[in-house]
Parts: structure tokens; C-alpha cells; sequence
DNA sequence: TTGTACGCGTTATCAC
DNA sequence: GTGATAACGCGTACAA
């Protein structure tokens, strides 16, 4: 059996409260008495329990971190930097992983929303209703995502998309193919909006080729279509489906970017790994998780705050899978 | 305020221990009773608090489960697996990530520890001995890693290692350099130790490189070195060294397989995708991850069976990373 | 300064 | 079949 309080008490000799307020106030209890019971601490390796004492103060400690595929290389740096902060903090974090399913997100929450104080939802693939209602009982913070009323973190794509579509210009093209990710997804909702945007602005066809797994495999399974539209660059929704892309490209002896230009979105870390180097737009990861942190836990020692926004910067990164365009 | 049982009790009309007979043994309770509490827990959509529950009965419902990484590929496969797994069981899993500190791990173990039921630690980077004192505990199971009366699903790296060092034989390499991971890794040690075995069976010269961070730019910060050795094939800890490897090849224009081959540990996503493509020793993954939480399953069930192990295969997957050896 | 008593949300036990 | 009641581990008002 675990180590109690009880058992704290008993061994220093004392009363249950005082082991407790020698953990949260030493300065409130008499000297011998501190020392008597933090020698016992230390004896028996005493750690209270934080969903019990979630109980009585109505804070647990943890919070819940929740995202669509930990498999995505995007997500992980997102991750890495969240937890960092947070262990900074003293908060603990409970990380989960929806598989891309909606259902699954809902389900999770409930699971969790008893045993943390709040949630940091990335990239979250539910309806805004479900997500207001989860604001409605806990604090909640969106990355990469915006919904009304609820506290968010997300990336200036249409800054990003400008540098790219701008480039793509520059350098001849004039039908740019764009492959869309999940439906339930915000983000490519809004790409798709800048980019319908930009492109006519600077008189460059966009053409849509359909919605596809986020997914090695969902960019691999789409390549086909995209040649048919003959566009001379694609832009895809993110990292992995560019790099499916491009495997599949090379299992066809097509050549990029001689044949097709290649454009991604998130800069994962194998970007620069491929052959040829996947020319992706930037994302501010690691600020994204650390600003989601402090934005959660700026909301838990204040709740009454209006719903914060941060908009963090997006950046072309130029890599050899963009090139002239063929010749039509 | 959240929803408790009390609410669904006093809306259904109906005492507290009557909703919970009706959640735990529905055909306990007359027909309308359930009915009415039925229709309540919908309307408020209640949920139990898991955390309350594991007070007294002694169970939470969660399953800690601790990676060294989230962001090494290998992890996200088996993760998923665990996730997967445990969805079916009705389990919850709290997933955390010891970015390769051996203390972190420590401390993320006791503050998780009351507040689930049990551990998956895989490539715990930990002494033996504190991973049998948080086995004293709570039931642990351990995955690649070996630690006595610690149950333990472990992968047949034997196979794998004898498999690559004759591929590698056959083609004529003589010499063969390994770089080493973590030195808190077990697997690693074991490999290590494997890799003299096997080498020294078929008259190969082993090259030690000494150790390196088990990531891209560990892999590449030790590539020179690797270079200096003379050795015409190097294998690896893991993958993601083998890419790193392969990258800083690539800037100094060293041609892989032709002035050296190259063979990695894991077969993660990526290793097929670059280019040339990684022959790797490939774990089953995936298999791991299930069958390490059917034993922790059975172990909370059975609490007094003795440590349980599980060996899993491995399999060498030859892909344009490795050739014949260039004549010395 | 210290200990006692109570309550957090839940389940198990026992009368009824 | 149902409802009090106690208990889990903890924190805090209150009494001593």
C-alpha cells in the first residue's frame, strides 16, 4: 500500500495536520516539530496524493494536454515545449492522443476534465459547441484553432502563405494544386480561405484536389490526382502529406521540382532530411506550447479574464522541392 | 461546478447509492429506478470522477505510461498501441515524456504514481533499483529493458543483430563501426554486448565509437568520427542517429552505400523515405505495445503471479543503405 | 503551536 | 430493492 499521510503522522509522532502544514506552511510549525516530520517525509518517501487533495482544494496539479497524432512529427516540439513549461510550474501533464477522431477527443476529456484543473486542445478536431461547452466547466486553451469565447494560441498562416504563394509566383507558376487535410480540422478550413485569397490576388489558379489523410500515407494515396490536374506546384496541408507526396513521386519517376513543385506546412524536423529538402512554411512550435502553458495557467489564477489571443509568426522556409516552373 | 453524483441522485429522486448500483450492476435495480437514473445521467451528463472512485476502492481506471521521447518515432507506434489497447479495456492512459533524464523520470513516476493503477515504462532510463522500488508499489511492467522480478516485454534483439551482421559479412565488410546510445539504456548495453558476440563469431572487427545522443544531431555530430574509424559499414543505436549519420554523409559528399553502408535499429516511419532509403533491424512495435498492457492488465488482476516476460521478433529490412564493401 | 472535526465524490456495507 | 453510513487521503476552519 502507498504511503499516507497517516502514516507520516504516526511515524513523527504528530497529527495529520501538522505534516500537512509543515508541507505547506514550515514556517507556521515549531522548529523540532518541522524537522521531526520532514525526517519522516524523507524516511518513507511521502508524496501526497494529488487527486485527493483535487478533492478538498478543488486543484489537482495537472493539467490535460490533448492532441489529434502524437505519430505527427509537428506535434511532439508542441509537446516537448508544453511539458518543459509546465514541470517549471510544478503542474503534471496528462497527454493524450485522439487518433484524428473527434468521438475519441470528447471521450478523453470527460475521462480527464475530473482529474485536471485544464486543458490545452491542439490542433482539437471537435464541433465549437462541444468545445464551448468543455470551456464552460474547466479552463481551456485552443492551439491552433479559434473558437468564440474560448482562450487561443494560433499561427499567422496568412502571412505564411503569402511567402509561399508569392514565391511559388515569382517562380512561373500559375496553377498551384492545394491538398487538403481532415475536414474537422480548423486550421485547413482557414488555409484554404488565405489561400483562395492570395492566389487570385496575384492571379495564380488554385486548384483543389480533395481532402486526404494528414498522413504519410494520405499524401501518397492523393499524388496520382494531383499530376492530374496538371498543376506545376502543390501546396499540401502539412509535412507528412508533402513527404507521402514526394515518395510517391519517385516510385513514378516524377521529378521534383523539375516535373512539380513541392510546398509544405508545419516544417517537421525530417523536412530538411528527404531528397530532395521539402520547402515548408514555419511554425513557432515551441512558443506555441509555452504560450498555451502560461495562457492556461494565467486563466487559472484568474478566471475571470476575457478569452486571451496570442498569434504567433509563420515563416517560409525555402528547401530544393520548389523550383522554375515547367514549362507548360 | 462539475456534476456529481449527488445531482443525478436528487434529479432522479433517489439516494446516491441507488445511482451507483445503477452504473455498476444495472439489473440490481428495479426497472423504473433505472430507468429514472438513466434519463438523469443523460441530462447532466454525468461522468464519475475516477479520482474519488480510486480513494476507495483502490483503483483508478488510469495507466501511467513513460517514454524517454516522445519525439523519436519509434515512441508514436507504440504509444498508439498502448493507447489503443487500453481504450478497449476502458482504461486511461497518462502519457509522459522524460526527455532522456534518468531523475525526470524518477520524479514524473511518484507524482503520477497515486493517481493510477499501474506503469508502462518502455526504455526506462532509471537504475535498477529504483525501478524495483516503484515495482514494491504498484505493478510495473517494463518494456525493452530487463530487470530482475520486474515483468518485461523485451524484443529478440539476438535475432536482428545476427541477421544484420551477416548481411553486412556477406557483403564483404570487414570492419564495422557501432554508435552507441544513451549509456543509461539498456538496450543499448545489450546490443553492444550482442554486436561483440556476433562480430567475433564471423571474424568481423567491431569499432567502437563511443556514445551519443540517441537523436538526429547526435547521429551527426558523431559522423566524422564514425568516418575516421575506416570503417566501410557502421551500424547504430537507433534510426534517427543512422538519419543524423546519413545527413552529415550527405554535406561531405561521402556516398552511401558506396564509401560506406549504413544500418539503423527501430525501422521508424521515416527510414524508408530518405534517401538512400535505411536498412534497419525492424521491433514489433506495435505488438509491444499491446502486449504490454495486457500484462499490466494481468497483473492488476492477478497481483501474485510471478514477473511475466514476453519476447518479441526482430527482423532485418534491407533497403539502399547498405552494399558491397569498398575494396580497403 | 497543535489537534479535532468536517467535507470533497465515490463506493462498500449493512440494515431496512 | 433501497437508503443511511462509513471510509478512502487530504486540507482547513475551529477549538484547545
Amino acid at each position: 500500500m502507498a504511503v499516507t499521510i497517516k502514516d507520516v503522522a504516526r511515524l513523527a509522532g504528530v497529527s495529520a495536520s501538522s505534516v500537512c502544514r509543515t508541507l505547506a506552511a514550515p514556517d507556521k510549525v515549531r522548529p523540532d516539530t518541522r524537522e521531526r516530520v520532514q525526517r519522516a517525509v524523507a524516511e518513507l518517501g511521502y508524496y501526497p496524493n494529488r487527486a485527493a487533495r483535487g478533492l478538498i482544494t478543488g486543484r489537482t496539479g495537472n493539467l490535460g494536454l490533448i492532441v489529434p497524432d502524437i505519430a505527427n512529427p509537428f506535434f511532439p516540439d508542441i509537446i516537448k515545449a508544453v511539458e518543459a513549461r509546465a514541470r517549471e510550474l510544478d503542474y503534471a501533464v496528462f497527454l493524450a492522443d485522439t487518433d484524428e477522431d473527434p468521438a475519441a477527443e470528447v471521450a478523453l476529456i470527460r475521462a480527464m476534465s475530473k482529474q485536471v484543473d485544464g486543458f490545452l486542445l491542439v490542433s482539437a478536431r471537435c464541433s465549437d459547441d462541444e468545445l464551448r461547452s468543455v470551456y464552460r466547466d474547466l479552463p481551456v486553451v485552443v492551439v491552433q484553432r479559434r473558437v468564440r469565447h474560448v482562450p487561443a494560441v494560433t499561427f499567422d498562416d496568412h502571412d505564411g502563405i503569402l511567402q509561399a504563394v508569392g514565391h511559388l509566383a515569382t517562380l512561373g507558376h500559375r496553377r498551384v494544386a492545394y491538398v487538403a487535410g481532415p475536414r474537422t480540422s480548423w486550421s485547413n478550413k482557414e488555409r484554404q480561405r488565405i489561400l483562395r485569397l492570395t492566389t487570385s490576388a496575384v492571379g495564380v489558379e488554385l486548384v483543389d484536389t480533395g481532402h486526404a489523410a494528414p498522413t504519410l500515407d494520405g499524401g501518397t494515396a492523393v499524388a496520382d490526382l494531383v499530376l492530374a490536374t496538371g498543376a506545376t506546384a502543390v501546396m499540401t496541408f502539412n509535412d507528412l502529406m508533402a513527404l507521402g507526396l514526394l515518395r510517391r513521386f519517385r516510385a513514378l519517376g516524377v521529378e521534383v521540382p523539375g516535373d512539380i513543385s513541392v510546398v509544405g506546412f508545419d516544417d517537421i524536423p525530417l523536412a530538411e532530411l528527404v531528397d530532395p529538402p521539402l520547402t515548408t512554411i514555419a511554425l513557432a512550435k515551441q512558443k506555441a506550447g509555452r504560450a498555451g502553458i502560461d495562457m492556461l495557467i494565467g486563466l487559472l489564477n484568474n478566471p475571470e479574464t476575457a478569452a486571451p489571443r496570442t498569434v504567433l509568426p509563420t515563416q517560409l522556409t525555402v528547401r530544393a522541392s520548389t523550383g522554375p516552373a515547367r514549362r507548360g
